[in-house]
DNA sequence: GATTTTGTGCTACTTAGGTAGTTTTCGTTG
DNA sequence: CAACGAAAACTACCTAAGTAGCACAAAATC
């Protein structure tokens, strides 16, 4: 077990990156972090315990967690979000206890912060100074999820799949980051569509020259191609 | 011009029906009251001028405000929002004084309740017990579009039709309610279709007896019938 | 290192929904 | 009440994307 001061030690560069405390400082963090414990989930972890789930609060220290609704129906799976370092959940249980028809599951072995929901409401209270930080947060998730939603109407699917690709390559290196090695049918899942019809457009990507493909791996090849093929779908739209 | 005393009485049930501020007494009402001043928009009246935009925050009093996305590119419409009394907006704007890439449109003509920003700010820092009520109305309007996110993937647009009428019926007198006299073009945006699209389901609903259509009217004629159709398309997935 | 599992690549087929265009109907307005 | 404009109704067409199925290759597992 570590003391709160280890654990800020420890974390430094996850709390920095914690946008959801973004303006807590070492001190005010100490106020916090000894209500926080780590945990170590694998790969493949489904977090749908309805007692954990409702109950704490998490940030991720590594690894990736993806958020997704499934439909009852279909089985079709949409995931909402990609959390990774500094990201946290679940947010709107916090802000209301209620129960969330959303789905959590680690893509990698997962390195966690934890603490009970009813002790972080308590801090929350006890730091009112805070609460508008918190309300930013709210604002800022709330607009990134009504892009989503408007993109889905506006984008067909191999625009979509473009900006995915671009969204993630890191600018330094032109590498593709954070979704670089998941399965054809998890991109899917991240711009609402199917494993096949994911494959189709990245096979016209590979063909094109723009990327280059082997298991569990996109390297990009030519991003100004990319950049151009974004620009030509939206003029033949 | 009304005294506060006079615009909580004036008002009482728009205030009453606002979730955003749903743990308010009138005594707490009255603390805030003031600082609104009434205004009437017409039919029509788009609320993009920046400066109303980023320094006010609204009330319905009456009438109906849509809450759209435009695609820079296709310009289509996507409405997130179909705003009318005790709605209020805009909350994001609130929250983090950021813009937002996201339009206002009456189509009615609109009574609102209108206060500068910073005024609620400023009062919302000195009443920090009701930041977990901005918190749960947050945390509730995000869920509302994690699902008309995931919905738009999940369902055909046959069934997205279905259900925007289903949710919109009166249970009492079984009469469609706020989507009632919109076109059908708006009906698209609500459900992110077209015009076209929308008018073909809808003949079909019509020509099974469910529903009976005049101009700018939408009557339901057999509401198990309806339901049973949802039922069926939910099957055939 | 054999076997199973998982991800990829590709073909062929089907269909919902977008698009374009015309006609009809209705309601508003001059 | 005439004429105009907007919304609705309808037809025909086209295409992107979903579906199903299979073959193959790379990893993971034992």
């Amino acid at each position: 077990m570590y003391t709160n001061q280890n654990l800020f030690v420890k974390y430094r560069s996850v709390l920095k990156s914690c946008d959801f405390f973004r303006e807590l400082n070492e001190e005010k963090w100490n106020t916090i972090l000894p209500h926080f414990y780590e945990e170590t989930w694998t790969k493949n972890t489904c977090i749908i315990n309805r007692k954990k789930f409702l109950f704490h609060f998490f940030i991720i220290c590594r690894g990736r967690i993806k958020m997704y609704r499934v439909d009852a129906n279909s089985e079709k799976e949409h995931t909402l979000f990609l959390l990774s370092k500094g990201d946290v959940f679940d947010v709107f249980c916090l802000f209301d206890g209620d129960k969330h028809r959303v789905y959590y599951e680690c893509l990698d072995n997962t390195r966690v912060l934890a603490i009970r929901m009813n002790k972080l409401r308590l801090w929350m209270a006890q730091e009112p100074q805070f609460y508008p930080m918190f309300l930013q947060y709210a604002a800022r998730i709330m607009r990134k999820l009504e892009k989503t939603a408007s993109e889905l109407i506006f984008t067909d699917i191999s625009t979509r799949l473009l900006k995915l690709i671009l969204k993630n390559i890191n600018k330094d290196n032109q590498k593709l980051e954070l979704i670089n090695n998941l399965p054809n049918k998890e991109l899917a899942n991240l711009i609402g569509s199917t494993r096949a019809v994911v494959n189709r457009h990245l096979q016209k990507l590979k063909k094109n020259g723009s990327i280059e493909i082997t298991r569990n791996n996109l390297e990009i090849k030519n991003l100004d191609l990319l950049l151009k093929e974004l620009e030509d779908q939206k003029d033949s739209s």
